[in-house]
DNA sequence: TCCGGCGCTGACTTTCGAGTCAACGAGGGG
DNA sequence: CCCCTCGTTGACTCGAAAGTCAGCGCCGGA
């Protein structure tokens, strides 16, 4: 049938409009924050004029609503599956790492918008960031149950406190990355953060008394001090 | 001379109405947030008229930018004190934590400010919270430096990132407890989250011998459960 | 080639809040 | 007692950006 066919055609490229306006969103979103994003901006950067924008969405809220969206629950699925996987806490914590450093590797731009922007910023009021962090940190609060009671966490450990640490250590970092205080090009620090953080929150900052024990040979144990003024 | 002392008093009451004003801020901050705060907002709060704000601030970005200064200000000296102490690692750590918790404490109002709009929000720009991390970020990366060359860090971990997880959990814990996703009253938590941040960053979260032995076989390919139930 | 619909356009309207300013009145000095 | 100064007032101006809409022109069909 034609018409099934034409108007199958036409919702593709609905979509693809819909997607060139929220990818441009993205990228604006990411330049200018939240509150120096304008509908205007984004209409350039897609390359659309400023009215189709509303054709497309009904506002500006509902737009910045669905970029964070997109993004969020994407990294939520990830960290999600990561979390819940079969596997010892040791594997859990550096697959959560992992995730949140590739990511940044992938598309620094998109975990710029969720990391500076969205985590915070009041797009549909309060709500939305606070189910959003109540929805991670629920995750990993329960990732940290189960490794308690399975008895692999140590004692007197609280899970949900655990579990804002975990994620606290995870974003942080990617803020310093997305800000430019560590500087990802620099010995490998990206590489490095990820392991970095599940040994730390592992096995703790404190010298050793026998210290001097490495898990795997490194090459590079010097490495310069990254501090930006 | 009469002058003089009427013009000290003329002077301490203008100075009066400053803090006023900006104890409004702070108020109004705290509750809608930068982007829902209207100058209105702050005056009706302060009990002064819409027009008075602007006699005593050049505008609204001034009257932002004090509210954190001070706020910000106070916090980062705490830090400051507790990083460059001449203390062992263990104690300089536990003191952090004090004071995010003790500040949390004191003024959960204050501290939602802090964590909440100011460390995310363009308010002077970007700029104003990239100095602000900057600034924290490198005071507890030097202190970890410190640490490094004094032997109280354990080998292959990188200052920077230490500091980053250490104020990222921080950070974390604190925005957990100002959402309502932490609960201060239950058991105690708040006092325990202090001491649990210390231990946890210190010795890490992995059960030692006496929880019960788990081998770390990170080259295992098996992803088969680990049969601990 | 002509027609008709609709995706698309961007100028216009509306809204909202920062920042201004002319005037008011309390209170102190002459 | 009056006037003058200056802290104070809040209605107004102005600019910026969200959101609307009447019509244009592209494209597919006749």
């Amino acid at each position: 049938m034609p018409g099934t066919k034409a108007s199958t055609a036409a919702e593709a490229r609905d979509q693809d409009r819909r997607k060139t306006i929220l990818r441009a969103a993205v990228e604006v979103f990411a330049r200018k924050g939240y509150h120096g994003c304008r509908i205007a901006d984004v209409a350039r950067e897609a390359g659309v004029a400023y009215g189709l924008v509303y054709h497309y969405f009904k506002n500006k809220e509902e737009l910045l609503q669905l970029v964070f969206e997109t993004g969020w629950g994407g990294f939520m699925s990830r960290i999600r599956d990561a979390a819940e996987a079969n596997a010892p806490l040791e594997q859990k914590i550096r697959r959560i790492a992992q995730v949140a450093f590739e990511a940044y590797r992938i598309d620094p731009r998109g975990v710029r918008v969720l990391v500076l922007e969205f985590a915070r910023s009041p797009s549909t009021g309060e709500a939305n960031r606070r189910t959003a962090f109540a929805e991670v940190l629920g995750v990993i609060t329960r990732m940290f149950e189960r490794a308690r009671a399975r008895g692999e966490l140590r004692a007197g450990l609280e899970p949900a406190l655990c579990a804002a640490m975990l994620f606290g250590s995870v974003e942080m970092s990617l803020t310093g990355f997305v800000m430019g205080l560590l500087d990802p090009r620099e010995s490998g620090l990206l590489a490095h953060a990820q392991e970095q953080l599940t040994s730390l929150f592992l096995d703790g900052a404190r010298a050793t008394p026998e210290d001097g024990r490495w898990k795997k040979d490194r090459s590079a144990p010097r490495l310069k001090t990254v501090k930006r003024s």
